[in-house]
DNA sequence: AGTCGTTATATTTACTGAGATATAACGACT
DNA sequence: AGTCGTTATATCTCAGTAAATATAACGACT
C-alpha cells in the first residue's frame, strides 16, 4: 500500500477567494451550455450557488470573467469573456503541473 | 492589486485522508506538549475531535504515529513517534516547497 | 399585448457537522 | 483505599450552511 499526495489550489485576490476548483468547472460548463441555469444543472447545484459563485468571481477579478445578457428571444444567457477563458486556462495549467510536482516530490521521499 | 496563489496538500491511504494541516498541527502539538488534551486546549479544539484525528491517522498510516499511555501518577500522556515525527517532518518540507513552487508558476503567468 | 426562458434576489426550510456534556477506566503515587 | 489527570467513548444540542421555494424584471419575437 503506498501514499499518494493530493492538493487543492486556487487563486485569492484582496484576501478572499478568486477562483479554485469548483469554480473553474462552474465557468467551464458556463462556457460550454451559454447559460447560468443550464451550467448548474449540469453540475448539480442549485441556481442561487452557481449565480452566487460567478458573482464572486465577477466582482474580485481585475476584468470581468463573464457577460450576462437579460430578456430576448431565448431568455437571456451568460457567457464567458476571453480573460475568462484564459483565467480558467492557466489555473488548470498550473493546477496539473502542481500535481505532477507533488507526485515527483512524494516519490523521492521515504516514506 | 496582486492575484495570490494558495494550496492545500494531503497524504492519502487507502483512498482515505490520513495527513494534513490541522492533523500536523495536532501532532506538533502533542509533541510540544506530551499529552493529548492538552494538545487539544493549546490548539482551540474539543478533546473529541482532536482524539478522532489522531486515531484516524494512527489506524490508517503504515506505523504507529504515537503511542499513549493511561492512568499513573501523570494520568498518561500521548507521545509521536519516530515514525510520526518523519511524517511531520516529510509533510512540511513538500508543503513548503509546493508553495514555493506555485509562487513561481504564478508569477510566471500572465494575470 | 402576451409568451418564454433567462438573470437576479429574498425568504424560508432542512440537515449535517461541530461542539458541549457526561461517563467510564486506568494506574502510579500518597 | 483514595486522589488525580489523563485516555477513551457515547450521546445530545445547536448553529451555520446548503437547499428549496417564491418572486420580480427583462426584452426579442410572434
Amino acid at each position: 500500500m503506498k501514499y499518494k499526495i493530493k492538493s487543492r489550489i486556487w487563486i485569492e485576490a484582496d484576501g478572499h477567494i478568486l477562483l479554485g476548483e469548483g469554480r473553474v468547472n462552474l465557468l467551464k460548463a458556463i462556457e460550454a451550455t451559454g447559460s447560468l441555469t443550464k451550467a448548474a444543472k449540469s453540475l448539480k447545484m442549485s441556481y442561487k450557488k452557481a449565480w452566487s459563485l460567478v458573482d464572486a468571481v465577477n466582482s474580485r477579478a481585475k476584468e470581468p470573467v463573464i457577460t450576462t445578457a437579460v430578456g430576448g428571444k431565448s431568455g437571456g444567457g451568460t457567457a464567458l469573456t476571453p480573460y475568462g477563458r484564459s483565467l480558467v486556462e492557466t489555473f488548470e495549467t498550473i493546477n496539473e503541473s502542481c500535481w505532477k510536482f507533488l507526485d515527483e516530490e512524494i516519490s523521492k521521499s521515504k516514506l
